[in-house]
RNA sequence: GCCCCGGUGGUGUAGUGGUCUAUCAUAUGGGUCUGUCGAACCCAUGACCUGGGUUCAAAUCCCAGCCGGGGCGCCA
């Protein structure tokens, strides 16, 4: 149908035919001459529609033609014109492809706000923004330039269950499923199974996928799914993760810094190369500093909003929060030799908001399940994972990265739910 | 789950007891206009979340419900 995009236009000669496709944005009317906007998913051109050139019938089923309907346009491209976008299609045919009723549920270029409610309500109306659409391709290129970043550095991609019986890290609640005539849950991460894979020898693997919690949060980072972006690393480190994870940051950077400068343009962002390596700095010593600040905090407590946002005040980039006390993290988080109390876990924050945790993990059985029970839970739900540690598992280390979280810091979104296509939360299940 | 706050045309809002027969913008319908580009101008259309209660009188006050927003906890 189409043979060319708008925004391919302009590469054009002056009289070229062509044909472009998408959706009326807009016509102006001005009597026998009309002005109409066609919008497609690379950008606007404008066709103009002379009445004594399409005869009258023509001119006024067209021109009359609700916003938001699609069309094909035939027709010859001028360059040598008064619009400022610097061209005009001059159309001899004009396909009405579906006609859109009027008015809209909400309107695509409208001067006027709409809530987040009603754009979600609509989405499918909202994404026709282009600003909208900028989000979603920088999303598309995160994912994009990490999986790629992934594969040069020999992961190999994998796909793991996401409906299980039982047993998970814990911490959060999972959504119960009928499973025949069984209950099951949905997963909260594929932590366990990732980790599994280390002892099947396939030393470097990453999936990207869904992660489901049943948390009653209402918040504006926080879905009841999201897509999860999980590494798992073989005769690997804590450090050897977190070089891995800085590496990813870089990257993914990098390439949507090269790939998406319209985006970054039309959303007016720009996106700083951020400076490696990143700080590392110890929970002790953020400890003593809330403290310093006045906000109260015992070893041992997570860092609460109020002490991220007094730390994201003096680190404002990227940067690692390391060496965390046990009893603040999973079981499987390996123990310093040096102090046991002290886990060789890590957040990757941006100024107050965490992207990605990670760990090198406790790949010792007998230490493993103590830990367990030491998190008051039952080794014996855990039985097919800590299998897994009794007959040859490397020590290996990983991480998790929300891919809506790190696409909304980046694109410095107020709401999770901008970032991601049709969100779930605690009361939308629709659209 | 807890604490605040809110629900007015299709959309976003103003209005905190009585000329509210409800403001403005945008939208929609009609009209004028052959160079618009946030087109302009004229006319029209269209709304007080639901159910109780208080009052001579409720969009406005009270109660309940439903729906939503912000924050907290939890985390990615």
């Amino acid at each position: 149908m189409r043979t060319h995009y708008t925004s391919g236009l302009k590469d054009l000669e002056d009289g070229a035919e062509v044909t472009i496709c998408g959706w009326i944005q807009d016509i102006r009317k001005l009597g026998n001459i009309s002005f109409l906007i066609l919008r497609d998913r690379e950008g606007i051109a404008q066709v103009t529609l002379v009445k004594k050139s399409l005869g009258d019938e023509a001119y006024k089923r067209i021109s009359n033609l609700n916003r938001e309907s699609v069309i094909c346009v035939s027709g010859i491209l001028k360059k040598d014109t008064q619009s400022k976008l610097g061209l005009e299609v001059i159309p001899n045919k004009i396909d009405i492809l579906n006609e859109a009723e009027a008015p809209l549920p909400m309107g695509v270029i409208d001067r006027v706000s709409v809530d987040i409610e009603t754009r979600l309500n609509h989405r499918f109306i909202d994404l026709r923004r282009p600003e909208v659409l900028s989000l979603f391709r920088i999303e598309s290129s995160l994912s994009r330039g990490i999986r790629e970043t992934l594969e040069r550095e020999g992961f190999i991609e994998i796909h793991t269950p996401k409906i299980i019986a039982t047993a998970t890290e814990g911490g959060t609640n999972l959504f119960r499923v009928k499973y025949f005539e069984n209950d099951a849950f949905l997963v909260q991460s594929p932590q366990l199974y990732k980790q599994i894979m280390m002892a099947a020898g396939f030393d470097r693997v990453y999936e990207i996928a869904p992660a489901f919690r049943a948390e009653e949060h209402n918040t504006n980072r926080h879905l009841n799914e999201f897509v999860s972006i999980d590494i798992e690393m073989s005769f690997s480190t804590d450090e050897d993760a977190m070089n891995m994870l800085e590496n990813v940051i870089y990257s993914s950077i990098d390439f949507i810094r090269r790939n998406n400068l319209k985006d970054l343009e039309i959303l007016n962002l720009k996106v700083d190369l951020p400076e490696r390596p990143f700080p590392r700095i110890k929970y002790d010593e953020l400890l003593d500093y809330v403290n310093s600040k006045g906000i109260e905090m015992r070893f041992g407590d997570d860092f609460s909003s109020e002490a991220l946002s007094v730390i994201g005040e003096k680190y404002r980039g990227f940067y690692f929060i390391t060496r965390w006390p046990m009893e603040a993290r999973a079981f499987y988080v390996m123990p310093f030799e040096d102090d046991p109390r002290y886990g060789r876990a890590f957040d990757l924050q941006f100024g107050e908001r965490e992207i990605t945790s990670g760990a090198q993990r406790n790949h010792i059985y007998s230490s493993l399940k103590e830990n367990i029970k030491r998190k008051g839970l039952n080794p014996d739900d855990f039985s097919f994972y800590l299998e897994a540690f009794r007959y040859g598992m490397p020590p290996h280390a990983g991480w998790a990265i929300g891919l809506e979280r790190y696409t909304m810091i980046l694109t410095n979104s107020k709401n999770i739910r901008e970032v991601t296509l049709f969100p779930r939360d605690r009361r939308r299940i629709v659209p």
